[in-house]
DNA sequence: CTTGCTATGTTATAGTATTCCATATACGGG
DNA sequence: CCCGTATATGGAATACTATAACATAGCAAG
């Protein structure tokens, strides 16, 4: 056991068991689980925080993948398109999704200190929001929720400003 | 009347009234609501859709005042800072605040299509974040909710895809 | 007036993302 | 198997967003 994002869990199982079932859905889907898509979400599932994509376009550059921007884009893309990653809109940045292979709607706690993100849902958020968008005729068909804050670890320390 | 926003109205009064509680807000706080400070939160009440950075350092320089990033930056934080503008994260543009002077959780309805951006408020949504965070020992200070999908106007035109 | 703080302005640079074109690989029909 | 087509990868160039660092100007308290 380890600890990351923000509760403890058995990431060596959790990164396994995360590819077998992006694997699965690529299959599933006739989608490519190419080398490249592949590397970037064991990047992803590996670290467990937000990375920028110019943070594994690095990564990959070493590893003898393109090295120049598209490649990063283009990659993250497919796994934000899929499911397997959510974008992090107030860090520019990507984590892999916790709960692979289910739409959902993410919400994410963001430690402003360390950068550490935790994904949670948001259904609720979406719940609150459908009256005022029902009033206004507006049509919600993706919701960004992100929660800036202290994590438990920064605050233990006392760091918070 | 004028259909701003995806609902009309008086808009004429609207942005004066909202430079006067601005103003009267500085003074309050000795604050310094300086002809570039006015400026930029006039431009944002005038359009009252999402403007970039880089858009409004245009009229700016037009208007004779700085030229470069820094000037648009730091005003646009001000403002921010001080409630009078919120920062769309999924945009990287900024729009004139609905509810001055009062602090507030907003939540924006982001049109895909024509990028009108609504403001209504999120505390419901903090509400419901609150349970995962308190669990998870995280101190929500500040939350981003922003709905993305179609606004009546487009939607009624058939655009949607 | 002098001192210190705030605000404005500029240059330069850093960080993020997309457009466009070329090559390569996978896939299905013949 | 071969070919045509769609998809995937690689890269050059460029656009867009944002900050660091420094210089000058305005203002207010002492
Ligand atoms: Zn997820
Ligand atoms: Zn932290
Ligand atoms: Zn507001
Ligand atoms: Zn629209």
């Amino acid at each position: 056991m380890e600890s990351v994002g923000m509760t403890a869990h058995d990431h060596g199982s959790c990164k396994a068991e995360r590819l077998a079932a992006a694997h699965g859905f690529c299959d599933a889907h006739r989608l490519h689980f190419t080398a490249v898509r592949r590397r970037v979400f064991e990047i992803l599932l590996d670290e467990h925080k937000a990375l920028g994509a110019y943070d594994i376009l690095a990564r990959l550059k070493a590893e003898g993948f393109g090295s120049q921007p598209p490649v990063a884009y283009r990659t993250l893309d497919f796994l934000v398109k899929h499911g397997f990653v959510h974008r992090i809109e107030r860090l520019n940045a990507y984590v892999a999704c916790v709960h692979p292979c289910e739409t959902h709607d993410p919400a994410f706690m963001i430690c402003r200190l360390c950068n550490t993100v935790a994904e949670t849902s948001a259904l609720p958020s979406r719940g609150m929001l459908g009256p005022a968008a029902r009033e206004a005729g507006f049509e919600i068909e993706q919701t960004v929720v992100e929660a800036i804050g202290v994590c438990p670890s920064c605050r233990a320390e006392g760091v918070a400003g």
